[in-house]
DNA sequence: ATCATCGTTCGATGCACGTCGTACTTTGAG
DNA sequence: CTCAAAGTACGACGTGCATCGAACGATGAT
């Protein structure tokens, strides 16, 4: 098994990590692990292919937003909210935040 | 000269604004801009040609971060601000302050 | 009218990205 | 050992995007 590399928290980008946050299956998983429970890949329902979803697990993983943890068979994958908030004070918080949010009525 | 057109601040999508954000390009003139002061795009200072610009500046638009108004021959741009805290409360600020700090040096 | 300036638009180019199916690897179960 | 399940890696495909130069249009100055 390939060892699992993770960007160090120094490292991350801020036009990095709002790519990773601007794609909407992206920000789905993130919402979806924004409670803070490992979950494995299967779990996730995002509503893509296993290899599209994977793809999308290893671009959250490089711009630093998950980590990911091999335990026998399944990987589980978790937020590095810690992280985040200790690179970017306040940023992981406000989009989630908005992300469960649903747009306002027009008037 | 053509009509040109902003979204209102309800159509604001979350991913449309962080793609938009996403480009160091416009995060550039997004920081530019972030003194409120309308500026026309000559006297943005963005390592692009003219074209290039340009385009970005209608990125920017189409999302709903910036609006344009036509005097003379020059287009001032402007940030949307109090628009898109409307729409997301604290994010822009959040992404404004980000840009603007440098990045932790490594232990 | 002529010209220079400012900015947009167009066409082209090359690259990145989202998506998929398939093949592969690893692991645990029978 | 064999087999099924969980993910990953790979190749392919179409699309979107960042970039540029050149052409164009609008405006103001001469």
């Amino acid at each position: 098994m390939r060892a699992i590399s993770h960007p160090i928290t120094e490292q991350l980008s801020l036009s990095g990590v709002l790519h990773a946050l601007s794609d909407p299956v992206r920000l789905a998983i993130v919402r979806e692990l924004a409670d803070g429970i490992e979950t494995s890949c299967g779990e996730l329902r995002a509503p893509v292919s296993k290899s599209t979803l994977s793809h999308h697990l290893k671009v959250l993983r490089d711009a630093g937003l998950t980590q990911t943890r091999a335990e026998g068979v399944h990987r589980f994958v978790s937020l590095r909210a810690v992280d985040i908030d200790t690179r970017f004070p306040g940023l992981l918080g406000c989009v989630l935040e908005h992300a469960s949010r649903r747009a306002p009525r027009p008037i």
